[in-house]
DNA sequence: CTCTCACCTG
DNA sequence: CAGGTGAGAG
């Protein structure tokens, strides 16, 4: 991107002189039409280029591709009543859809060969960490990933008046990008019906490309990877972190969402999220032990937690409702541990004392385990 | 006073 | 899940 800038001013500076007058023997015609022909070349090449790196990384590393990539359709089948409101913002911007056709394409109908479904991301490290310098490719994997401005999401911290701070131009722009990587993908050298081509812009479309790119540079490439809020994905990758951690401290969370501009704000609400994680938990811990006493059961010792429990199918939906996670291990034995605790109380009538879950309590908070390093990649999804 | 938590509510 | 609240710790 920098590069064809670059060669813009080039150009730009080889038809006007100093004065920014056309240079004489140039007609204005001519240097246009030089200028538009130049443009177009590159463009088409750079943005080719570009985003061919992108669909040939994500073609060769298949099985390191953790789950988190937004594959298959889960990121849409798998959304609660309020993370619909969030997606809701998310999608409003209408390049957003556009663009997910773009990634999550090749994976649906295998257009990529190798590109599979992702597996379980503890068992397969990263390519690069957060704070690894990003390139272009990977830049550009982002924005076709999340958007431009995937950074304005509409959430709660974030002042309203981010959210329209995208020129429609730059919607256009985006369109254009998406539409044309879905067509190089496809190996289609002939334009989909309705569909305007980067390389068939006429001049002022591409004077205000280039006006677009500048601000994407400024804008979204640079703050791209610092989240200014919480995004739907943020709230799944919390959810799976919940499998290995109940009781997360600020400061964890602030190390495994490298890409998330933390404030007072979003510390909250990440904390918040963890709080109505437990909070389902334990309910749900409640209700089967007190299940478990009226069932006859007698010990202790007879609650068991398995895969096939109905305790943890509940979680599992509410915590990983694509199912595209390979829950730990860890995880059962904590459930387990923390329904044998409800039971214990529930039995002695420890109940009776209005205080009585804050034992329990105690002990769970102690059982939590180590987040994999893998949730530490910002771009993990 | 700030942060975190559980609890309650919508 | 987000808001609001009161308790408790630091």
């Amino acid at each position: 991107m920098q590069r064809l800038l670059h060669q813009l001013q080039e150009k730009i500076s080889h038809v006007y002189d100093s004065e920014g007058e056309p240079k004489p023997g140039l007609s204005r015609e001519s240097s246009v039409k030089n200028l538009q022909e130049t443009l177009k070349c590159e463009l088409t090449r750079t943005v080719s280029e570009s985003i061919d790196s992108v669909f040939k990384k994500l073609a060769t590393k298949p099985s390191t591709s953790p789950e988190y990539k937004p594959s298959q359709d889960d990121s849409r089948s798998e959304i609660s009543d309020s993370e619909e409101v969030i997606r809701e913002h998310f999608e409003s911007d209408s390049q957003t859809e556009a663009l997910s056709l773009v990634v999550r394409k090749p994976s649906q109908s295998q257009m990529i060969p190798g590109v599979k479904r992702p597996f379980p991301l503890h068992q397969t490290p990263f390519q690069f960490g957060y704070n690894t310098p990003l390139h272009d490719s990977q830049i550009l994997e982002h924005l076709l990933k999340y958007g431009p401005h995937s950074a304005f999401s509409g959430l709660p911290c974030v002042p309203a008046s981010l959210e329209r701070s995208s020129p429609d131009s730059m919607e256009h722009s985006w369109e254009s990008v998406a539409m044309r990587s879905k067509a190089h993908h496809l190996g289609q050298h002939h334009h989909p019906a309705g569909l305007v081509p980067v390389d068939s812009l006429c001049l002022p479309h591409v004077k205000m490309e280039c006006a677009d790119l500048q601000s994407m540079e400024r804008s979204s490439f640079m703050a791209l990877n610092i989240q200014e809020g919480l995004t739907p994905n943020h709230l799944k990758k919390a959810k799976l972190m919940f499998f290995y951690t109940r009781y997360p401290s600020s400061n964890l969370l602030k190390n495994f969402f490298p890409d998330v501009k933390f404030n007072r704000c979003i510390t909250s609400q990440l904390i918040k999220w963890f709080s109505n994680f437990r909070e389902f938990y334990y309910i749900q811990m409640e209700k089967f032990a007190r299940q478990a006493i009226i069932d006859g059961v007698n010990d202790v010792k007879d609650i068991s937690i398995t895969r096939e429990s109905e305790l943890f199918r509940a979680l599992n939906m509410h915590y990983n409702k694509a199912n595209d996670f390979q829950v730990p291990d860890r995880f059962l034995e904590v459930a387990e541990i923390t329904l044998q605790e409800f039971f214990s109380a529930v039995s002695l009538s420890k109940d009776s004392d209005p205080s009585w879950k804050k034992a329990i309590y105690k002990v769970i908070c102690k059982l939590d385990s180590d987040v994999p390093e893998d949730f530490k990649s910002p771009s993990y999804l």
